[in-house]
DNA sequence: GTGACATGTCAATGTTCCTTGACACTACAC
DNA sequence: GTGTAGTGTCAAGGAACATTGACATGTCAC
């Protein structure tokens, strides 16, 4: 699953501590999503979603 | 995080295994997530989607 | 009434997600 | 140089997801 986290957050110039807070997660958290360690949960997809306000299938594609 | 799983396969007359064997995983899992014992991973979530040819977001639900 | 299918649920196990706490490195301000 | 912010990463633990195998129930055809 591949994401587009790292440059949603570079467009608002939000820190990966600042977007943690938002998500009300940890920053490795953060962290770890963005470098592909792993992906978000559904429900913390949704979170991410709203919080960038766009559709999961915009943030999120799979390979 | 509610889904609307049943109606969808109702939709198309399949069974939980058949949708189960669409998605690669076990009946256990789909009857899991149908009577929401638990949420999908974001991969799964995807191939639901897939699955029914429509948006995550026209699928699950938060609360 | 026997057989086949569909559904719900349980236990036990393994993997993935998310946490806290820590350490290293870079970059920039002072 | 010292301090601060940002990022990447590790370890260890807990919570959530997904598995196989099993058993119970209900329905429907035959």
């Amino acid at each position: 699953m591949k994401n587009r986290l790292k440059v949603l957050r570079a467009e608002r110039d939000w820190s990966q501590q600042a977007l943690a807070d938002r998500l009300e997660v940890s920053r490795q958290s953060v962290n770890a999503i963005e470098t592909g360690k792993y992906d978000p949960s559904l429900p913390l997809a949704f979170r991410i979603a709203e919080v960038f306000g766009l559709p999961i299938e915009e943030i999120f594609m799979p390979r």
